[in-house]
DNA sequence: TTGGTTTGTCAACAGGTGTTGACCTACAGT
DNA sequence: ACTGTAGGTCAACACCTGTTGACAAACCAA
């Protein structure tokens, strides 16, 4: 038996482009300022619309932030490497996604974004540093120390547009970062 | 002479209520969800009060968004320890003063805040790292490692509230941040 | 063609926003 | 006591917000 697909309806455009257009202007101006009327402005639609599709604007951006940190298996890491690899990863997920760029704009403001932020970081970060952490009970406390880190050079990059940052090139960031992370998950507690 | 001091007014005590309350506010809410309705609630006046002695909201927003990071004079810090004692500073600096989480959460989402972050920057951050880095020409980037590390750490723990990050103590976070903020001002470009 | 479901449009609602101006009150200087 | 000014109150403005319900158009099955 296959995956019972629901037949693709008629109006599967619009919600993609309702869709598209909120995760830009939630990640253009955080989750107050974009308002439903500009993202169906965006998406050519009528606001009413996107209330039909997604209900409300709660919903409207749960289903716009759902993201996929889509990790590398660590098993195919070379132990040595973890950091640079790992730095470079977030880089590329971060610039080519911008669903995490309105997620943490979001975030800092809305309580929902907020949880969802809580999760992805449960759900997709905690299990990553379980698998590279000498002891797993420590896990915890370096996934949230690369977190701390990795959002860190995010929000200094991307939100605040502080102007050396953003002028390092990739592998100045990889170069500095990678260390930095490769210790917050694998060297022995200072 | 001494200093002119402009002699004190009546409504002295009324605008130091709006902006405590507007401090609180924005550092709770962000710029965009803080109401001058709900600040002047909360200072026991009447809206039009702050329109009267600040203007109009962004105005009252950089009023209430002047802040001192308050460094400790370079020199005075032995060079192995800065790492160590900058992020304790830091530390302080967040939990004691609010307008660094109100600056924080408004210039996610305020361009205006942005500015402001960025001032401050440019104004106090950067000329530590020049004073604590080997080569001067190198400050810029060194000063947006220590801030992107420092930030992240205030972000997942004050605002995101990751579990494991509230979790950690003073002493933790001090020996964790520590060696990297040493390494990022001083150590050998990677 | 008929009838019903889906897709879309329009106008309006109830409430909240920053901001303004008219007005009253209490004080300081004379 | 009189008067000008600073401090404070009140109601309203113009606008924007999320959200709703009534209605029209397009589509598809019979």
């Amino acid at each position: 038996m296959t995956t019972t697909e629901p037949r693709p309806r008629r109006s599967d455009a619009t919600r993609a482009a309702i869709l598209s257009a909120a995760k830009e202007r939630f990640a253009a101006d955080g989750y107050e300022r974009a308002t439903i009327r500009a993202i169906a402005a965006d998406a050519n639609i009528d606001p009413a619309m996107v209330m039909r599709y997604y209900g409300n604007k709660e919903k409207l951006f749960a289903a716009a932030a759902v993201f996929d940190l889509r990790f590398p298996d660590p098993d195919t890491i070379p132990h040595a490497q973890v950091g640079a690899r790992l730095v470079a990863h977030f880089l590329d997920r971060w610039e080519e996604d911008e669903t995490l760029l309105a997620l943490l704009r979001a975030a800092v403001t809305n309580a929902a974004a907020g949880e969802q932020m809580q999760a992805i970081f449960a759900n997709q970060v905690l299990p990553l540093a379980a698998a590279l952490a000498p002891d797993p009970a420590e896990a915890p406390v370096r996934a949230g120390l690369l977190a701390s880190q990795i959002m860190g050079m995010a929000l200094c990059r991307f939100v605040l547009r502080l102007p050396p940052v953003v002028g390092m090139t990739r592998d100045d960031i990889i170069a500095w970062l990678g260390p930095t992370a490769q210790r917050y998950l694998t060297a022995a507690h200072p």
